[in-house]
DNA sequence: GCCGATTTGTCCGTATGTATC
DNA sequence: CGATACATACGGACAAATCGG
């Protein structure tokens, strides 16, 4: 690890071209609507191979801070975007979030219990029938205010000592600090759903009758499904980024 | 292009590997929560390079089909998930998406006029103050239902032959295949708002008073932003998925 | 319309590092 | 410790698209 022009370079040397490349366009050291140096540029600069160069400006593309054409270049199309609470293709712990959006948040367990997954529950979260869960209610504050309702299901045997109190901390860092978990993937489904009674009690609603749900299943390193997430988030402060790339209609077979 | 196991091969070899690993994921062919064969296996089987297998299989990655872990494996976590109106990371017009769930929808151009854009609009859509654009407001139909409402702006100067009754067909094949224009990127925010007066109007609210919003800022070939749509979906009909991957926390840098 | 230079896209083979078992 | 697995990186070759002369 040293440092050079103020950045630090990663282990890795894909992710320090990548990194200097993205600051350079967030400067607008390179003018938006304009081509970046050719690959062949870049790899004089960096001294590296070609992939390596390909690979950071790939991290680019499906960040949209760049788009590529072949036989003409790299096209820079930044525009800067207000911070988002949920960013693409991206785990972050709901304590992540508020840290790097800058908020003051808590977080309240309402309710804690064991149960086993029956056949609704099954069905919904992705666990077996049968499959010992914890089920938790918690409450998310921002900035003071009650606007986010969690319901999760987590099984039991991968976190058989966990407590009440440990889950009004921060959970992941209890399963990833103490428990040595690694989460790798995380499939994620959004969607817009009437408010429940719950919600009303629980949360700030206003005038508000809807909420947005994000349905998360979490895997760890051994490919087991370890968490079921539903986070009914207040509408105010949901906010969920995606950049798209229109695939050639050839690639379906 | 020629066939083998009923597959077709595509021009690209790496699309080729990843349709077929996807098909024997899908068919049960490889069993969930164990390992895929090694690359080194695939590689064989495939006979073509290392780079080849990886590239395939990273994308079953960003699909949420396998997870990867450095000295273990490709591990099978897939599950079988209903088809979503919108996917992640893929671009399709609004006749595609109805046209791959399988409903009969119907376009309808409530609104079609020049406009400048003016401070507000810039800020809103991103493009530059005095810039000459179209303002569309179109209805969609779901089964005979209106569901989802369209407020676009489309840059004039790509399209100053667009007319009312071009945009109650499907825009996306005037300019692709009309005026053959290539889109790449398309960036994404989904929200949930408030329903307006004119969502009242024109939609069937039922009891519900939000929407699900996804404002779509879309790019063309030249890097031009050239498409501004803010689509306001009924809640019932809104679905949205994503496959997000924890990073290493060194990678910020 | 053609040709050649440039640029990205695809693919190959190899070497080395690092995590897992 | 060694064998096996994925991760990173290099260098080279050819294809395909673009652009200017």
């Amino acid at each position: 690890m040293f440092e050079q022009g103020g950045v630090f370079t990663p282990r890795q040397k894909f992710a320090h071209i990548y990194s200097v490349l993205k600051k350079r366009i967030e400067s607008g050291e390179y003018p938006v609507g304009q081509l970046l140096p050719s690959e062949n540029t870049l790899i004089v600069e960096f001294s590296c191979s070609r992939n390596t160069v390909r690979r950071a400006i790939s991290e680019l593309v499906r960040e949209g801070y760049v788009q590529t054409r072949q036989g003409w270049g790299v096209c820079n199309i930044f525009q800067p975007i207000e911070p988002s609470s949920y960013t693409m293709g991206v785990i972050e712990s709901f304590r992540e979030t508020s840290n790097r959006t800058g908020q003051k948040t808590a977080t309240r367990v309402v309710r804690f219990e064991p149960c086993i997954a029956d056949r609704k529950i099954s069905v919904q979260t992705g666990f077996a029938v049968g499959t010992e869960l914890f089920y938790l209610q918690r409450i998310h504050d921002v900035n003071g205010i009650p606007l986010i309702f969690n319901h999760s299901y987590l099984l039991k045997e991968c976190m058989p000592q966990l407590t009440r109190k440990i889950a009004e901390g921060s959970l992941y860092e209890y399963l990833e600090g103490t428990l040595h978990m690694t989460i790798i993937t995380s499939k994620r489904t959004i969607t817009v759903e009437m408010a429940t009674q719950l919600d009303f009690e629980w949360l700030e609603m206003g005038s508000y009758n809807c909420l947005a749900v994000v349905s998360n299943q979490v895997y760890n390193s051994d490919g087991v499904l370890f968490e079921y997430t539903q986070s009914r988030h207040h509408p105010q402060i949901f906010r969920f980024q995606d950049n798209a790339i229109r695939r050639s209609h050839n690639t379906k077979e």
